[in-house]
DNA sequence: TCGATCATGTAACCGGTTACATGATTGT
DNA sequence: ACAATCATGTAACCGGTTACATGATCGA
């Protein structure tokens, strides 16, 4: 599982830019980060507490005329070093799972079109995301130079394009052999 | 985390092909999911009770002359069916990290030369990936037509290979991007 | 009035990882 | 003699998800 909260330095990050509540950096998260690491309040909250028992954030209640109270955390001197190294450490392999590929794996129990169809519904999802990311593109392109943040932004969003796309080439390639499969039953000519 | 304990199907499936203990399903797993989808000793040994316990393998303790006791697990016909049941199911939207994404979010903070770095040992570990992919796909290709199950594996061998490439032409593209934004400070010209 | 949003948290649970315990056999 | 491999398991722990509890404000 990667043995180490990384959601942290999420936070750190956030936090870096702006004092923020829980509630905040659920929202930081979810608009920019979610499409490759998401988190929930269940972890957020535990989070900030570790976060602030190890010293690299503290909190204070913001004043607030009605509504309920607000917590700002803010990112102290040794927080904003520990993201900084974190920053600059070599990643660690990153660990995947795909149910499309444990299922295809043992794909010759069933029938061929019930595999096609699967592979089906996992390309048609990602096309979809495609659509959204090329929108997130689109604007970041447009706002580059503003701050030099964008380009970084930009960078994870060219990061998602690629990686989709590959997942509906693959897609396809997959039906392809799949509907071949279906024809010539000694194993389908490929290439 | 997916909710759902899909190592079991793994489990099934190589059990569906012959019996085993949880020794080997290790060494099978190891050898040809692992890397779509790892498990260790911690998770197949208590998988094989809760499989057992729903009715889905039996066990029996296998004659051996010498050497540590050795148990053998069969699936069940029911078992059969719930492997045939999931095998049939659209897939759950994945769920992936990318703490190489999560790092470059925020690499306005640190020195572009440290990103690329962080770039470049990403890359490097696919491309090595990559030559290891290689051998499996040559090999498949050889034994297509011997059984049908190879046409499967050789799909999610396809997978791993639109997956890697597609990971390592991101990193040339970002190691660009990010060599340009240290000549032009302005953003850096893309496209 | 009613649902959405703001806002903070806790508890139960589950999947998965790591470390530990145990001991025989086989190959160098 | 010693390391690797065969072989089965348990316990502690951790990251993360889901559900629950609580209550105010704001717009339709």
């Amino acid at each position: 599982m990667g043995r180490e909260n990384k959601t942290i330095y999420a936070i750190l990050g956030f936090l870096n830019h702006e004092d923020l509540s829980g509630y905040d950096l659920k929202k930081r998260i979810d608009g920019s980060l979610s499409y490759f690491w998401a988190a929930g309040f269940g972890q957020i909250y535990p989070s900030l507490n570790l976060l602030e028992r190890n010293g690299w954030v503290s909190k204070k209640a913001e004043d607030k005329e009605g509504g309920r109270e607000k917590i700002l955390y803010s990112i102290t001197e040794s927080g904003r070093k520990e993201l900084l190294t974190w920053l600059s450490t070599p990643v660690e392999k990153e660990y995947v799972k795909f149910e499309i590929l444990l299922k295809l794996f043992f794909g010759s129990q069933i029938k061929a079109d019930k595999n096609i169809e699967n592979v089906k519904d996992f390309k048609d999802r990602y096309i979809g995301q495609l659509g959204i990311l090329k929108h997130f593109d689109e604007n970041l392109r447009n706002h580059l130079g503003e701050s030099e943040d964008h380009l970084y932004y930009l960078l994870t969003v060219l990061f998602g394009e690629k990686l989709y796309k590959a997942y509906v080439e693959w897609a396809d390639e997959a039906i392809e052999v799949l509907e071949n499969s279906k024809k010539n039953n000694k194993g389908g000519e490929l290439n």
